[in-house]
DNA sequence: AACTAATAGGTAGCAAGCTACATGTTTGGA
DNA sequence: TCCAAACATGTAGCTTGCTACCTATTAGTT
């Protein structure tokens, strides 16, 4: 029998952004947006764009697109940085503020969904299988690269 | 430290499919595309769009965004089946029956480069994990069922 | 001081995933 | 036989991912 491993990760990645959607669904999130989001209301000081994509290792259309929905909900504003004009740093919103725990617990409840029947010496070594995976194709997948990670 | 699973398998998923797609960008495929030609190729009938999306567990306007646009590149053709008017079926032109060898090795290569340092038994473990997670998240992302997974 | 690099962000355009709804064909049961 | 349910496919519209190319600001070098 053969491997396929790209198809088991498209089809396991697929399984938990729509199960994560769908639990999010009446916080009016999706599934990424929920990670955004969870991002922005630990961050000590505001960030900006750009530490999203370089956090989530997605590109700046992605991320921006990403922003400008949550931004249209009302979870988030944009207020321009003022020693650095180039920056559009991200503020909280109240309806952001609300969030907090019951998002966060409706996340972890998920991903422990998908890890039922795991022992912790598994959950273990599938985090790390996945770490290596990601290391041997190279980290980032798009083209511009991020500050942390310059390959001299 | 946190797991965040969701964030790690769309992580390695995006850089596995970013990797097989510059793999497979001299034979004018992309990494979805590329799966469903290896599956036509290896069928014993001319399979139709359904066929495909019981294989990858993907949603009916998904297989058909990726045929037409394996059809607009030549690589198949569809001919409605003469018993079943429903179904149209696909057929290799000769762009497609060409792609066979290379393209498998391809593929292959960019699996197994994934996989460098795992040894027999973590593969085969990674695999396993992969396979139960998706049994935990309920196998089919979308909600359309197919037939063999019909859950009584 | 001035010019070039790097940096932050914007937009267009595409692929691939989804849901929801609509059409036409087959099949099976009353 | 006929009508309803199941089935195969089509289309519209959305999110999330990407590349490529553009502008504006900052920082660094000469």
């Amino acid at each position: 029998m053969q491997a396929h491993y790209g198809y088991l990760l498209r089809h396991l990645h697929s399984c938990v952004d729509q199960n994560m959607t769908t639990a999010l669904a009446s916080m009016d999130l999706t599934a990424a947006q929920g990670a955004i989001m969870g991002f922005i209301i630990h961050s000590k000081t505001a960030p900006c764009a750009r530490d999203i994509e370089s956090r989530f290792h997605l590109s700046h259309p992605t991320v921006s697109g990403l922003l400008s929905r949550l931004e249209k909900k009302g979870f988030i504003e944009f207020r321009p940085d003022e020693a650095d004009r180039r920056c559009k740093r991200i503020y909280l919103l109240p309806k952001g503020t609300q969030l907090n725990e019951t998002m966060h617990r409706t996340i972890r409840a998920t991903e422990m969904r998908m890890l039922t029947g795991f022992s912790e010496e598994e959950q273990l070594l599938f985090q790390q299988f996945l770490h290596r995976a990601i290391d041997n194709m190279g980290g980032s997948p798009c083209k511009r690269r991020h500050k942390e990670e310059i390959d001299e």
